[in-house]
DNA sequence: CCTCTGCGGAGAGGA
C-alpha cells in the first residue's frame, strides 16, 4: 500500500524503546487526498490514469510513522511538502487509521520534483559540488569531451557498429569542439581507441552472448522515486555504467555505485528486479595484464543491497528538500574532504564572493551588497522557472493521454508505421497521425517517443525530422511509436543560471558598474553621418558605434530597427571590430542577419559572417552561413575564429562553444523580450553591448511570475535615458492606424516617416479597389461589433464575421496572403482557421510580433468583461494594432471592450 | 483563466 499526501504540520523525531531495542521514529501528520492511499497488496502507485489528485480541503488528515533511517528524511520535512511512502502498513490506533513504514518501504520527499542521477552523484560527493556544477556549468575541456566520445563509441559497439567506423564518425561529429581544444583527429582517435579497445575486449570475452540482452542509452523516469536519468547500458535488466577513468581499487568508487543504484531504482520501477550493477573502468584495462593482476579487468560487478537503494532515495530526498526550501548547501552536509576536491578553489571563490558559508572556506572579498542581493533574487527566480519545468515532467503521469493532447503537449493515438536502421547505428521511426491533430511539437524538437506512455511504457528520446501527416523521427533505439510528448528540458534554465553567475563573478567591473547603476555609460564622439535621411536612426548608429559601455535603441513598430542594426554592424565591421549579433528567437536572429548581410556585401567577404545554431533553427536561406559542428577540427575552428560577425540566439550564446568566443561588441535585437540573465548570456561575451528593442511590445515569456519578467533593456532605458535613442519615424502604417499606438504607448512621438507612408491605402495595391468594399470598411480603421457566443476562449460568431470580412476584401481584389488575422487565444486561432481560407495567416498576437501585413483583422474574443491576464497586458494590444500597413479591422463585443479605459479609448478611436 | 521560444539530450572527468 502506498500513502501520499501533504505534510500538515511540524514533524518531530523521537526515540522509543521497542522489543527490538531503541528506535527512532517520526510521526508525520499528513493530509491525504481521496486516492492518495492504495489498497494493500499494491506495492506501487496505481499505474492507471489520473495518478494522485490534488489535495483539497475536504481531505483527511492521518498520521504516518516513519521509522529509523527514514527519520533522516523526516527531518527535512516542512509543512506543505509532499510526501510519498511505499509499502506502508495500516494500523489502528485509538480508533483511528494510521500508517507506518515497513521494511520494504521507501519514503520520498516531494516526489514530483525530479532529481537527475547526475545531481545525486554530485551531491553524494559533496552537496556544494552539486551547487557549483549548477551555478557555473562545466566548461569545454578535453577529458570531458573524450569521456563523451568513449560513451558514444560504447553505445555504437552495443548496437553492432564497427569500432573504427564508430570512432571516426564520432570524432568527425565533434570537429568544432575538438578544434577549439586544439586536438587533432588522429590523436583523439588514438586516445579513444585505448578505452574502446578495452570495452570491445571485454564484450568479446564471451560475455556478449545471444541471451545477454543488451540495451544502450535508456532514458528513465521514475514517478515514485522522483528520479530521472539516462543509463549507459542495461544488461539482463541490470545497469552497466561506463567510466573513462582509472580505478585500480578492488571496489567501484562509492559515487559510481550510487549512480548505478539510481539506475537500479529506475529500472525497478519499470518492472525490473535489480540486485547487481556493473562498472566498466575502461582505463584500467590492458587485458593482457589480466593474468598477472588477477581480476583487473575493466569490469567491476557489485551487489546492490536494499540498504544502498534506500540510502540513494534519502540522498535524493535531501536534494529535493533543499531545492524546495531554497537553501544553499554549505558542504558540511557531507564527509568529503575539501583538500582532495578539484573544485576547491572554485568553491572558495564562490563562497567568498557571495558570502556563503562553505566547508572549504572563503577566498576574496564579498561582492557589494547590491550584487549579492541581485544574485539571490535572480537565483530564486530562475529556480522557480526550473520548478515549472519539473511540474511539466509531473504532468507526464498526472495527466491522461487525452488531457495532454488537449493541452497540445502530446500527439496521441498515432499509427505506428515502421522502424528502419540508419547508417551510424541510429533508427528511423515512422508513424501516422490523424489529420488535424495539433500540438506544440515542431520539426527539430526533441520528444519523448513512446509506445503508449512516456514514463510507464517503452519510451525513448527522439528527434522530429519531419512532421506531416506522416511523422518521421530518429532515435538511438527502436520504439514502436504511437505517442509523442513534449520533452521538458532544463537546458534554458541551466544556461540562465550560468549566465547570471558569469556576469556577476566573471564580468568586468566596468560592466557591473553599468548594470548596477553605479556609473553612467560613456560615449566616444563620432563625427560621421551613417544614415542621412533619418535623424534618429543616424543618432542610434552613432551611439551604437561610439558606445564605450552600452547603447540602447528603442524601436517602436515599423521604425526600421533591423535596418539600423545592420548599419551599426556595418560601421563596426568597417572599424575592424568583431561583432556578436544575438536575439532571443531564431527568427529574429535570421531577420537581423539577413539585413546585415545586405549591408556587408561589399565590405567584407560574407564567408566571415557565421551563423551558429542548429539546422532546424536556422532559416533555410541562412543555412549557407551556418557553422556545421561536424568536420575537420582545424577547418571548423578556423571558420569560427575568422568570423568577424557571429549570429546566434542568446541560448546558443550560453553554449560551451560560444563561451569560448570573445567579441568587441554584442548587439542584441528584440532585447525587450529577454530576461536579464538571458541578455547576459550574449553580452558576457563582449566588451560593449547594444540593446535594441521595444518595451512597449511583448515582454519575456516566463513560466513563473517573478523578477525575470522585466527585461534588462527596459531597466537600463529607465536608468540611463541618455544612453538611449528612440526611433520615431515609422515606415509601416497609414497615419490613421498609427495614431492610437502613438498617443497611447509612445507619448505621441511616433509619426509616419514620409507623407506616402501616412497616406497609404489599399488602393495603392495592384488590382485593389477600395470602392468595392462596403462603406464601413472604407476607413483604414474599422470596428465591427459582434455580440459574441459567450464561450471562454473561442467565439464562433466572431470567427464567422471574420470570414465575411475576408470575403469582402477578396472581392475588392486583395490576395489572401495580404490579410492576417490575430486572436488572443490559440483556441480562437484554430476556430477562425476553420472558417477562413488556408492561405490567410491566422495566429496569436505573440506569434505576430515582428511581422506586418497589408490588412489585419483582430478578434478580441471577449464577451461582457475583459477579465484575464491576456487582456491586462496592454503591450499585447500595441502589438496587434501595429501590424497592419493599410487597413485594420477590430472585431469584438463593444460592451466588453468599453469596460476597460484603454480598450475604451481604442474603441473611440476605431469608431471615429 | 493565457501567451510560448530556446536548447546537442544527460553526463561526460580530473586523483
Amino acid at each position: 500500500m502506498y500513502v501520499r499526501g501533504t505534510v500538515a504540520d511540524e514533524v518531530d523525531v523521537r526515540s522509543v524503546s521497542t522489543s527490538y531495542g531503541e528506535s527512532e521514529l517520526a510521526e508525520v501528520p499528513l493530509r491525504v487526498a481521496d486516492d492518495g492511499i492504495e489498497p494493500p497488496g499494491d506495492a506501487t502507485p496505481t499505474l492507471g490514469d489520473g495518478g494522485t489528485a490534488a489535495i483539497t480541503d475536504g481531505d483527511e488528515t492521518t498520521t504516518v510513522t516513519l521509522w529509523n533511517k527514514w527519520t533522516e528524511s523526516a527531518e527535512l520535512l516542512e509543512p506543505g511538502m509532499e510526501l510519498l511512502v511505499t509499502n506502508a502498513k495500516e494500523e489502528e490506533y485509538q480508533g483511528e487509521t494510521q500508517y507506518a513504514t515497513t521494511g520494504d518501504s521507501y519514503v520520498v520527499v516531494e516526489p514530483s520534483f525530479l532529481v537527475s542521477v547526475t545531481s545525486i552523484r554530485n551531491w553524494v560527493e559533496c552537496p556544494r559540488l552539486y551547487y557549483l556544477n549548477k551555478l557555473s556549468g562545466v566548461p569545454l575541456n578535453y577529458p570531458v569531451v573524450k569521456g563523451t566520445l568513449v560513451h558514444e563509441v560504447f553505445g555504437d559497439l552495443l548496437r553492432g557498429r564497427d569500432l573504427e567506423e564508430s570512432i571516426e564518425a564520432r570524432i568527425e561529429e565533434r570537429g568544432l569542439q575538438l578544434g577549439l581544444l586544439g586536438e587533432t583527429p588522429d590523436a583523439v582517435a588514438e586516445d579513444v581507441r585505448e578505452n574502446a579497445t578495452a570495452i570491445e575486449g571485454w564484450l568479446e570475452q564471451g560475455r556478449l552472448t545471444e541471451d545477454d540482452n543488451w540495451r544502450s542509452e535508456q532514458l528513465l523516469i521514475s514517478e515514485t522515486f522522483g528520479i530521472r536519468g539516462r543509463a549507459d547500458a542495461i544488461r539482463r535488466g541490470a545497469p552497466v555504467e561506463l567510466k573513462t577513468g582509472k580505478n585500480l581499487k578492488k571496489e567501484p568508487r562509492f559515487k559510481d555505485k550510487v549512480q548505478a543504484a539510481c539506475y537500479a531504482l529506475l529500472l525497478e520501477e519499470h518492472g525490473g528486479d535489480v540486485d547487481t550493477g556493473t562498472l566498466l573502468y575502461t582505463k584500467n584495462s590492458a587485458l593482457d595484464r589480466n593474468e598477472e593482476t588477477g581480476d583487473l579487468t575493466p569490469a567491476k560487478d557489485f551487489s546492490m543491497g536494499d540498504g544502498l537503494l534506500k540510502y540513494v532515495v534519502r540522498l535524493r530526498n535531501e536534494i529535493a528538500a533543499m531545492e524546495m526550501s531554497g537553501d544553499i548547501p554549505t558542504g558540511y552536509e557531507a564527509d568529503a574532504k575539501c583538500e582532495y576536491c578539484f573544485e576547491q578553489d572554485a568553491c572558495m571563490v564562490v563562497s567568498g564572493r557571495l558570502d556563503q558559508e562553505s566547508k572549504a572556506g572563503q577566498i576574496g572579498q564579498p561582492l557589494p551588497e547590491a550584487e549579492r542581493e541581485y544574485f539571490e533574487r535572480f537565483y530564486r527566480a530562475i529556480e522557480e522557472e526550473r520548478h515549472e519545468v519539473h511540474r511539466e515532467y509531473a504532468k507526464l503521469w498526472e495527466q491522461s493521454a487525452e488531457e495532454r493532447a488537449d493541452d497540445d503537449r502530446a500527439l496521441i493515438d498515432l499509427e505506428f508505421v515502421e522502424k528502419r536502421p540508419l547508417e551510424g547505428s541510429r533508427w528511423e521511426l515512422r508513424a501516422r497521425r490523424e489529420g488535424g491533430a495539433t500540438s506544440k511539437l515542431r520539426e527539430g524538437d526533441l520528444v519523448l517517443a513512446s509506445d503508449g506512455h512516456p514514463v510507464r511504457g517503452d519510451s525513448e528520446l527522439a528527434r522530429i525530422e519531419r512532421l506531416d501527416d506522416e511523422i518521421v523521427l530518429t532515435a538511438d533505439e527502436p520504439v514502436e511509436v504511437t505517442r509523442l510528448d513534449v520533452y521538458p528540458s532544463e537546458l534554458t534554465t541551466d544556461r540562465l543560471l550560468v549566465a547570471m553567475h558569469d556576469a556577476l563573478l566573471k564580468g568586468d567591473e566596468r560592466r557591473k558598474d553599468i548594470l548596477f547603476g553605479r556609473s553612467e555609460p560613456e560615449f566616444e564622439a563620432i563625427d560621421e553621418t551613417f544614415i542621412d535621411n533619418n535623424e534618429r536612426q543616424n543618432e542610434a548608429v552613432t551611439k551604437a558605434v561610439g558606445a564605450q559601455d552600452c547603447a540602447l535603441i528603442h524601436g517602436p513598430p515599423g521604425t526600421g530597427k533591423t535596418y539600423t542594426i545592420a548599419q551599426a554592424i556595418r560601421a563596426m565591421v568597417e572599424r575592424g571590430e568583431r561583432v556578436l549579433l544575438s536575439a532571443f528567437t531564431n527568427r529574429a536572429v535570421d531577420n537581423a542577419l539577413e539585413a546585415t548581410l545586405e549591408q556587408l556585401e561589399n565590405v567584407i567577404d560574407t564567408d566571415r559572417v557565421v551563423r551558429v545554431g542548429s539546422e532546424s533553427g536556422v532559416r533555410e536561406d541562412m543555412e549557407s552561413h551556418r557553422l556545421e559542428r561536424a568536420g575537420d577540427p582545424d577547418d571548423r575552428v578556423a571558420k569560427l575564429q575568422n568570423a568577424q560577425v557571429v549570429a546566434a540566439t542568446t541560448a546558443t550564446c550560453g553554449s560551451r562553444v560560444m563561451k569560448e568566443q570573445a567579441f568587441d561588441v554584442a548587439l542584441v535585437d528584440e532585447a525587450a523580450q529577454l530576461t536579464e540573465p538571458g541578455t547576459c548570456a550574449a553580452i558576457n561575451l563582449a566588451e560593449r553591448f547594444v540593446l535594441v528593442g521595444d518595451h512597449e511590445q511583448l515582454p519575456p515569456v516566463v513560466r513563473a511570475e517573478n523578477d525575470l519578467t522585466e527585461s534588462l533593456f527596459e531597466r537600463l532605458v529607465d536608468l540611463y535615458p541618455d544612453a538611449g535613442v528612440m526611433l520615431d519615424r515609422q515606415y509601416r502604417m497609414n497615419q490613421r492606424i498609427q495614431a492610437f499606438a502613438s498617443t497611447e504607448f509612445y507619448d505621441g512621438q511616433l509619426r509616419p516617416a514620409t507623407p506616402s507612408v501616412a497616406g497609404r491605402t489599399l488602393d495603392d495595391l495592384e488590382g485593389v479597389s477600395s470602392e468595392a468594399l462596403p462603406a464601413t470598411l472604407q476607413d483604414p480603421v474599422t470596428f465591427v461589433g459582434v455580440e459574441g457566443d459567450r464561450s471562454r476562449y473561442t467565439d464562433s460568431e466572431e470567427a464567422a464575421r471574420i470570414a465575411d470580412l475576408i470575403e469582402a476584401y477578396e472581392a475588392a481584389g486583395l490576395e489572401h496572403s495580404e490579410i492576417g488575422v490575430i486572436a488572443p487565444f490559440r483556441a480562437q486561432v484554430s476556430e477562425i482557421s476553420k472558417h477562413v481560407p488556408d492561405d490567410v495567416a491566422v495566429d496569436t498576437v505573440d506569434r505576430f510580433q515582428g511581422s506586418s501585413q497589408e490588412v489585419i483583422i483582430v478578434s478580441f474574443t471577449a464577451t461582457d468583461t475583459l477579465e484575464g491576464p491576456i487582456f491586462e497586458d496592454y503591450r499585447r494590444i500595441n502589438v496587434a494594432l501595429t501590424r497592419p500597413k493599410r487597413a485594420l479591422v477590430l472585431v469584438g463585443d463593444a460592451q466588453a471592450l468599453a469596460s476597460d479605459p484603454v480598450y475604451e479609448r481604442m474603441l473611440a478611436w476605431a469608431r471615429r
